[in-house]
DNA sequence: GTCTATATGGGGATAGAC
DNA sequence: GTCTATCCCCATATAGAC
């Protein structure tokens, strides 16, 4: 081993500091947002020292972009293990329940909803840009294959749902269902599943369907 | 008249130029978001130096709290004005599709959404909190009276359904859709309409309602 | 690579003239 | 009440010792 395996063992202690590193600011990001964040706020999350998380991400729009990018890496992940003779539909209400759970628990930023700079900074990023075009392109042809077979909307386009399907992930009803409404994370998620795929309204089609033209 | 008349006159016009400060704010709210506003890109959109804005407001978080006071007072007599003979569920139709007007035309900051600190700032403004709970409570007489018609799905808690609406309003799916989508403001706020009362799923119950456990 | 100490810039808020 | 000029804090980013 020798000189190598010293190498490899320093490589790794980095590469589980970064992971630190990532962990503290998608905590952060969940609590705070990208503009409220401070360096300092990581730098005291992980115990180390600000000039130290500069050795290893070269500014905080780095830092914050390779945490996105590692959050899609691990939805990207959580779709590859999903069991192949999974429905579409179900395909889409299992990510977005990770997707939910991981927020609830704490996890996850709902960032890319958040300001234009947000925005701006995240497809400025090759490596970003990839991996979500990746996630979008897989989705895509799961609700085609959805709307297919009837278990999805067939009138609405398909942008239109994956749009829609991806504010769900940062709704703010989330918080407000826990803030307010004293529900568990069960219930949240149950919730906030059936209001995406079913809706609100019932089933008394003429007056939900009316119109009152505005202005 | 002589001096009352003076007097008065000052007034109006003391009030006009809060106005015009006050549409900037929302402007520029809807654009940036809190954080990234600073006092000097108000003074600028308005046309007004920094100083005389902090003789009309005290502080920025007065200046936005007044802002979003003043969209609650319009989305109350929004409410005011819809005809009695209207349904719950059309008014609930209606005042969404406002909003969403309002901010298709660059007004409306969905700012309620955004961080802890905004949200902290505005529950301490006791004139925000009164607004925001008598919309609330009228609100909530509504998806009751609309429960009770089959408006609305029945099985749905108030509070779900509630604060599913309110994030309706702030849903970044709208940026989405006219960003990438390009779609029209009018086929925008159907769609987004569309989804919120019936949702994404079709007529497929099986698959549609089936789940799968995560993790 | 880690720290202490510091440079730099931006933005909220104000002083003081008019 | 409006302006110009300024204060001052805070946060990003870096210099330089160990």
């Amino acid at each position: 081993m020798g000189v190598l395996g010293k190498l490899r063992f320093k490589d790794q202690a980095f590469k589980l500091r970064e992971d630190a590193i990532l962990d503290a600011t998608a905590r952060l990001l969940a609590v705070k947002g990208f503009d409220l964040i401070t360096m300092d706020d990581v730098a005291d999350e992980v115990g180390l020292s600000k000039p130290s998380l500069y050795k290893h991400f070269k500014s905080k729009e780095d830092l914050v972009t390779e945490a996105m990018i590692r959050l899609l890496d691990g939805a990207l992940a959580y779709m590859d293990e999903l069991p192949g003779e999974l429905g579409p539909s179900a395909r889409l209400r299992s990510l977005l329940e990770w997707v939910l759970r991981v927020r609830l628990s704490g996890g996850l930023p709902f960032l890319p909803s958040t300001s234009p700079h947000v925005r701006a900074m995240l497809t400025h990023s090759l490596r970003y840009v990839t991996r979500a075009l990746k996630l979008h392109r897989m989705l895509d042809a799961i609700v085609t294959d959805a709307k297919k077979r009837g278990e999805l909307r067939r009138e609405l386009p398909n942008d239109v749902i994956l749009y829609s399907y991806y504010a769900r992930t940062c709704d703010p009803a989330v918080e407000y269902l826990r803030i307010y409404g004293k529900y568990g994370d069960d219930a949240i998620v149950e919730q906030m599943l059936a209001v995406c795929f079913a809706g609100i309204a019932g089933a008394a089609p003429g007056e939900a369907g009316a119109r009152f033209p505005s202005r």
